[in-house]
Formats: C-alpha cells, structure tokens, sequence
DNA sequence: ACCTGAACACCGTTCAAGT
DNA sequence: ACCTGAACACCGTTCAAGT
C-alpha cells in the first residue's frame, strides 16, 4: 500500500516569467518556513500527541516539517535530544503560582495537581518522565517550587530533596499508569479478564482477588487525590522533618 | 567495520564417515539446543543486563540464541512479549516470605526494599515497569504480597488500592531515577555541571540551588529510606485508612 | 549558516516454504 | 511442530556536497 501522495513536482507556474515577481514569494522561497528549534518540538509535541513516542521517527519528523530527516542533525544532536525537549516543552505548560500560598501543603498540592495535568494532556510524557533526569529549565523550575513549598514546611538538607523526589515520583508514577491503561481502547475488557484470571485463582490471589481497582474512568482521579493525601499526611507528621 | 567471525560452514569432519557416529551428537543436531519460551526469556533478560533496552533487538536475541530473528515468532507475538516476559522474570526474583510478619509496617518495607533490590539488578527495568501495565503472573504474586500487608493494617476497598498504588509507584519511580543515574559513567561531573548551572542562576532557582542532590554513591540507599519512611508515617496514620 | 543526497548499518514483522 | 529465507517497509546517523 502506502500510497504516496506528495509529489510536489509540478512546475505548473513558471517562476521565471516575465510579471512572476508579483506572485512570487518576497525573499527567499517562503513555502515552507525554515527550521528551528521551536519549530521542531512543537512538531515533535504534535506528532508525539497524536501518535505516541514509538511512532515517533526522525524521518516523519522531518517530513512534517517540509524537510529532510538529515537536516533536523544540523538543530539538533540526537533523537533522544529531541524527546528531551519535547519533555521539557510539558513541563513548561505546567502553570504554577508566581507567590506562594499561606498554606506550604496547597503549594504542595498545586504543584502535585498541576504536574499531573500536564502529564495526563500529553499522554507520552509521563512514562518519558519517569526514564530520564529531568534537567530542562522548565522542569528544574517547577522543582525549584516543590522545593520550595517542602522548605517552607520545614524540610531542609537532605530530607528536603527526599521529600521532593518522592512527591515526584508520584506523580510521574501515577500519570504514567493512568496513560499507559487509557491509551488501550479495550481497558475495560483488559480489566475484566485480570478480573476474572484473579478469582480463578483466588487461592493464589485471595486478597488481590476483588480488589483489583479501578473499572470506571471516573475513579482515576479519586485514586490520585487518595494517594496524595496520604503522601501530604506523611508530609506534615513532624517526624519525617530534618 | 563489523568482522562477521562466525561462518560455520566447515565441514571438516565428514559426518556420512565410518566411524563417524561415536563423534556425532546422538539423535538430532544438539549442537544449539532447541528455542523454547524460557530459553528467550533468560536469553532477553541477560542482553537487556549486558547492552540495555536500547540495544535488544529481535535479531541480536535470535543470533544470541543460534537462531534466526523469524524463528522467535513462533513463540512470541511480538517484541513488546518479549519484553514483557523478560520484566515479569525480573518480578520472579523478588523473594517475599510465604509468612507475614507480626508487623504489616515490616511487611510493606520488606516489599519494598525487596522490589527495589530486584529492579536495581536489573537497571533496565524499572523503567519498563513504570511504562506498562504490570499484569504477568509474578507481578500479581508480589501486589498479593503488598495488598495483604496492607489490608493487615486496615486499608480496605479503594483506600487499599490507592495506597498499594502509592507505594509501587514509589519504589518503581525511585529504582528507575536511580537506575537512570547510575547507568551514565559521568554521574558525578553531569551533577556537578547542573549544580554550577543552578548556583549561576540563582536568582531563578534560590532554592533548588544548593540542595540538588546526591552527589555521592552511597547516598542513594538512605534516599530510597527517607522517601519510604514517610509513606510508612502517611500509611500509619490512620485518616488515610478505609 | 543551513540544507540536501547518498549511503551505511541496521530495524520489526509477514509469509510461503522447508523439514 | 518448529524453523528458514526472502522480502517489505522502515529506522538513526554520518558526511561530503550544494547554496
């Protein structure tokens, strides 16, 4: 199959006729723009969204953008630097508050919440998330507000990194478990079979058997709130403090 | 480059000679055993130890095992069976008591440190358990393992799996951070790069700079506790509870 | 400075054919 | 039942060459 449609060899207008210039681009020719490291990840952003990270190649890249996959090596080193800025382009849509709360548990929480958010909109990014360092200036900043937030509760050395790196990976933990089981369209048929293997062999599983979680797709954001709030009790018993 | 040093096609000793059937393997051509599930489990998970995730090809593994790449889909679907295979196996290393303790805060600890311990051994896989549904049979054996434990502290119903979720995210998401660090040589001059980077800029990160982490290899095992003590704290508490 | 073209050394997977 | 061989439609990356 795989029908090429491009082309893109007609030569229908001759450019070189006399009164072309007025239909002609003004400069240079403008029909496609030139690349960029912008305009890289956004594409990168889009086609990840759309397509997911393994479908993801240098060479639909590069064609996406009117160009060859050749040619995004003079912007950029690797692929993989390519997913690290795709990275770092979600971790830049994370809004957090310029002032700090009254409250260094709703820091906390906004921060949690927020993270999430993002993650679960660009649902490539979290799995990306938790198998690489996350050293991008957009993710650094949103580390220096966890920080923050956790120094202001009192966390200080190295309970306070501790404490901000297991709130993180929470959060990427989470958001990378509810992407990989809505990304399937057969999760409630995925479900239930678990379901069922589990009270077949509910001598094996006597426990898991009927408490495998999660069957509607509302519940995954009360799963999350539970998890947090029991990291955030942990958070505010004094003991865990340096 | 690429010497292809194998060849194999000497026959040096004719094997239709008289004589020749002392020196001949007995019934069939042993000289590579046949392919079997288990053979390209163990196979998969000592390339992904040695080379990483990266690098496991169906083709490596096949050649690995005297085997051509079109041979393993007589067993397997596809690679991802494969790798979901190989991270189950991981799964089967982890040893838990067939008792439980007499303190259920003993009985998530021992999970804990436990399925670090195996997911550390092999650095590839966190990572992978992290991106997909943890759904083979010795996967569930060690949730049984962690729900139990927890049921024991009186967790129940939602609240049961929302905490065995926040710890398996925890211990997942810290093994693969750390796996992620360690596996580069340059762990300590990377470190050190990003901590000149924050102290620089710290104007933007007047927090974080100074208090990124770890610097020495030791630190990680206290790390991991620290983060695991405060979600036993949260866990103990008994708000969090069913 | 930025992009192309050709080339290298690979990939996962299908399927008819062999034994 | 199990494996091979040929083939398809791809990969990431390098590098000399073009403008």
């Amino acid at each position: 199959m795989s029908a090429k449609p491009s082309g893109d060899k007609r030569k229908k207008t001759p450019e070189s006729a006399p009164g072309a210039v007025w239909f002609r681009a003004e400069k240079t020719s403008r029909t496609r723009p030139q690349l960029s490291h912008e305009r890289i990840i956004a594409t990168a952003v889009e086609l990840l969204d759309r397509d997911g990270v393994q479908k993801l190649s240098m060479r639909r890249l590069a064609e996406r953008l009117g160009a060859h996959a050749t040619s995004l090596y003079w912007h950029v080193a690797t692929k993989d630097d390519v997913l690290d800025l795709a990275l770092d382009a979600v971790f830049a849509e994370l809004d957090l508050p310029d002032e700090h709360s009254a409250s260094w548990q709703g820091d906390v929480e906004a921060f949690m919440t927020g993270l999430r958010s993002v993650l679960l909109r660009h649902p490539w990014a979290a799995a990306l998330a938790g198998s690489r360092p996350l050293l991008g200036p957009h993710a650094l900043r949103s580390s220096e507000f966890a920080y923050t937030a956790l120094a202001t509760g009192g966390f200080d050395g190295v309970h306070l990194s501790s404490a901000a790196a297991t709130i993180t990976h929470y959060v990427i933990g989470s958001a990378s478990s509810e992407a990989v089981w809505r990304k399937r369209s057969d999760e409630a048929a995925t479900r239930s079979a678990v379901d069922a293997h589990l009270r077949a062999h509910i001598d094996e599983y006597p426990t898991l058997a009927g408490h495998f979680p999660l069957l509607k797709e509302d519940d995954w954001d009360a799963h999350f709130h539970r998890g947090m709030r029991l990291l955030l009790t942990g958070l505010t018993s004094s003991e865990a403090r340096g």
